[in-house]
Formats: C-alpha cells, sequence, structure tokens
DNA sequence: CGTGCTGTTGAGGACGATCAATGACGGTGG
DNA sequence: CCACCGTCATTGATCGTCCTCAACAGCACG
C-alpha cells in the first residue's frame, strides 16, 4: 500500500504533515506561507479513484486544474498500434494537467489514469489565474514544474533509446525511488505492476518479466512475487547509471529564490 | 543551405520580414506589439558559430540567455558509454537555454551545439526578469514555450520506444519539416547529417542510413546522396503516422489569448 | 467459486547493433 | 590546380537483444 491512501488523508491533516501541494511547491523553492496557505484552502477534495480509472479524460474538468492528493497516476497515451505508452508519472502534490492550463487539449488519445487507488483535488482555474496575477513568483514556480517535467522527460529518452532493457527498467525503478522519498515515503516497495513498468520502458510486458528476474538474481529487488520492493537502493542506481541531479533543484539556490525578500 | 543564413540576417530586417523571436512568441499566442519591440530591441548579435561547435557550453553565459537567429542547433548529451543523444532541435527564434533560466545547470554533459552554421543572439537574463515583472502574459508565453518542449519531448518519447525505424526516421523528418514550415522555410530540404538524425532517433548511423534508403525507395525522399529532401510529404507523415497536433497551438484560442484586452 | 488481471515460462524469429572496409565529397594548403 | 585529409555516406556479414505467440499459474475480486 502506499504510504498516502485516501483513507488516511484526514489523518495527515490532524497530524500536521504538509498537504502535499504545500510540500511541492515547496520543493520549487516556493515558500510564501501566505500565498501557499491560501492556495491550500482552495483545492477541494474531488474523491477518489481506483486503480485503472482515469482522472483526466478528454474534455472534462473544463476551467478547473487536478491536484493529485495521493496515490500515483501517469499520463499515458493508447497508441494506434494499440500498445500503451506511459509518459509521466504522478505523485502526491503534482498537477496533473497543468499542460492543459498552458497549452491546450492534448492529442484526444492522451490521458491521466490512477496506477493505485489515487485521491483527486481540484483548483479552479481562475483563482489560479488571480494567484499568478498577483505573485508573479507563483507563476515562475509552476514554470519551472513543467521544466521539472521536461527534464524528467529528457532523462527518460536517453535511457530508453540507447540503453539495454536492464539499464531502462533500473533507471526507471530509480526516478520512483527518488521521487516517493522526495515525498516522504522511504519504503523501497514501488506500488506498480510489471505492465505498468513496460509501458513505461517502452519493453513488452514479457521481457519486463524477465528483466525483473535479472535484477532479483543480482538481489536488487526482493523475490516476493506480487510487489516489487527494491533491497538494494546503491546497486540499482549503479546498474541505471543514475543521476539525480535532474530530479532536484541544486543547492545552489536559482536566483528566483535568492531574490525572494 | 539553410534559408536564414547568418550572411542575410541584416537583408532580413531591411526587407521587414519578422525577427525570429517575434514569429516565435507570435505563434505562442502572445501579441504585444510594444513588448515585443522591446524585447527584440534587447536582442544583442552575439555571433555565429560553425557546425559542430558548442553554442551553450557549461558554465558559461552566466546572466545571459542565448537565442538562436538563424540555423539549427540542438540541446544534445555525450552519454558515459560514448554515444550522443540529441534531446531537442532549436530552431531561429527558440531560447535554446531556458531550462538555465528557470531551473538550474543543467548535468555538466549537457550542451547545446550548432547543427548548420548559426547566428546567436543573447537577452540579458536582467532585462526578462522586468520583462516578466511587468507584463505578465510574457511569462505565461515562456512558460507556454516550455510546454512545447515538454509537448515534443513526449512525442519523441512515445515514437522512439515504441516504434520500428522505419517510423522513427519518418517522424522525426516530419517534426523537422513542420517546426520549419512554421519558420516560413518550406522547402523540403532538411540541412541535418544521417549522424544527427540517428542521435536523435537512437539508432545507429548503419541503421539509419539504410532506413533513409528505403524512404528513397518509397519515392519519398529524393536521391541525391549528400542532403536530405522530403519529397512526398504526405506519404511520409503517413508512414510516421503523424499528427501535428503536438506541435500547434489550437484553432480554438487559448483562454489568455481570448482574454487579451 | 468462477472470472480477470497479473506474473511466469518456453521457443522461434525479426529487428537493429556492431565491426570492418570502401566510396564520395568538401575544404585546406601546397 | 592538385594532393591531402576529415567528415559523411554506403555496403556486407554476423550476432545479440528483445518481440511475438502461446500456454499456464497465482492472486484478488465479486
Amino acid at each position: 500500500m502506499d504510504g498516502y491512501s485516501p483513507s488516511n488523508m484526514a489523518a495527515l491533516a490532524d497530524v500536521g504533515v504538509s498537504h502535499p501541494l504545500r510540500r511541492k511547491l515547496n520543493s520549487l523553492g516556493f515558500h510564501d506561507e501566505n500565498e501557499l496557505r491560501r492556495l491550500v484552502d482552495n483545492v477541494k477534495l474531488r474523491g477518489s479513484s481506483p486503480r485503472g480509472k482515469d482522472i483526466v479524460g478528454a474534455g472534462n474538468t473544463r476551467g478547473q486544474l487536478t491536484v493529485l492528493l495521493a496515490g500515483v497516476a501517469c499520463l499515458y497515451e493508447t497508441l494506434k498500434s494499440g500498445e500503451r505508452q506511459n509518459y509521466t508519472f504522478y505523485y502526491p502534490g503534482d498537477f496533473c494537467d497543468l499542460h492543459r492550463y498552458v497549452w491546450s487539449e492534448p492529442a484526444a488519445e492522451t490521458a491521466v489514469r490512477a496506477l493505485t487507488n489515487c485521491s483527486i483535488g481540484i483548483v479552479e482555474c481562475r483563482y489560479l489565474d488571480e494567484a499568478i496575477e498577483r505573485n508573479r513568483k507563483l507563476g515562475l514556480t509552476l514554470w519551472r514544474a513543467t521544466m521539472l517535467e521536461a527534464s524528467i522527460l529528457r532523462e527518460r529518452l536517453a535511457n530508453m533509446s540507447q540503453r539495454p532493457a536492464l539499464q531502462r527498467v533500473s533507471h526507471l525503478l530509480c526516478e520512483q525511488l527518488h521521487r516517493r522519498r522526495a515525498i516522504g515515503i522511504d519504503s523501497g516497495i514501488i506500488p506498480l505492476t510489471q505492465i505498468d513498468l513496460a509501458d513505461a520502458a517502452g519493453l513488452s510486458a514479457v521481457h519486463t518479466n524477465r528483466v525483473l528476474q535479472d535484477l532479483r538474481t543480482l538481489g536488487v529487488i526482493s523475490a516476493s512475487g506480487r510487489k516489487i520492493e527494491v533491497a538494494n537502493w546503491a546497486r540499482l542506481a549503479e546498474i541505471a547509471n543514475f543521476d539525480d541531479r535532474y530530479l532536484t533543484m541544486p543547492a545552489t539556490l536559482s536566483k528566483w529564490e535568492v531574490r525572494t525578500e
């Protein structure tokens, strides 16, 4: 199970753990307490989605932005050949449809789907318009969120097109581990099916399975049949040739953060 | 040769053809004449780069943004295995290092390289800071530019990981054709070497060559040995299963454009 | 207690990588 | 004007990775 199941969201708030969105914006260098509070207050709970269900489909949620509050989701597309391609994974705090806010309708075949049971929040675009209007740093921060998405896509591109399957899968796992740790989930459990991984890695499910078995043989992931649990992070990163710089804000804060009054 | 060689930039201005940056921002839905004029006036010519030379390397151009004025460039990375991965192609009007402006230093191995002879302009970050400060729509437009980059990356990801080589190369060619036409270059000539294509498609140069020969046999590209010229756009798009929606602003203008007073 | 979805295994075959060598072209300097 | 050199294009042969098809086992669900 995921650290953030829908059922414990209320508990989260009580215990005083940061709202996922607040944590996300913090990690992007946005620390305006006042604005954060207002923004978080404007996130309405839309409900929950079971695994496999589309969160953002074609044409719905006009005028609203979707925030993932708990669970794991992905932006995917069903290609004409019938295969599925997972483009981006979403974790709590991520906006699932920023592209719609800034750009346009994506192709009709593109959608966001829940990979585990998810809890969904919504924000009115109108509210966000106003917030960006009065606080330019918020706009820059969201721009930066998009830049992070692009950064992840570039990394994936390099690792999918050039590397053999073992490294592809390992790299994907590393990305998930890091992103989960960034939101406070330290366990090595990755709540994705082999099929989800295959769709993201551009491999067949069969071959993905074989790669995972190899990783088990190497002692990198534990041997339980149904769930994927990384046992040896260092070895995994080594195999994947993983360098987390593309995921994290540099220690030398960007000028925008420095410019914070 | 390219429609925009460095040598005819001056001529461009005389004939009254749009500045590349103006055209780019227009295509992203930004039409504030006043702001555009000021921005363009603040683009200083940095000089030109011959094919193969790095335009944006590690650590230079602190405090400045790079705009491609003429030619074709690409964001690439030399992987540890020695292969090269082309992430993004840049065409006149594109900022080459927006990622640095918003995010941070990329990995040291990432750089921007001229693929043809290029003409380079620069803008002081400070100026852009001010411009975004006073004109919120400009910031949103640049955000949108990043979103377009991400959109292209997603499309590439799908086509690189799932499709056979013929479609990969075809799709890449289609992308170039469309982007070139968007900046006013209608010829079917694509000024890239087979090696450039291979690095972008994640294929070996040898196999890329064979694919191009197949395309010649199919009558899709012309048979001249040294340059790649697309002879049959429709057929190419068909092979590539190309859908240009991911590249273009929708006809139904985004709310931002509508909101333009 | 079936019905799906997920995970697992085997065998055969296609696609693309790799290695190696040659040809063609453009630019440079004598 | 010619000789030279580096980059790019081309060809053939071999080999490895990964796909495809097919079947079955296990677990979770109603």
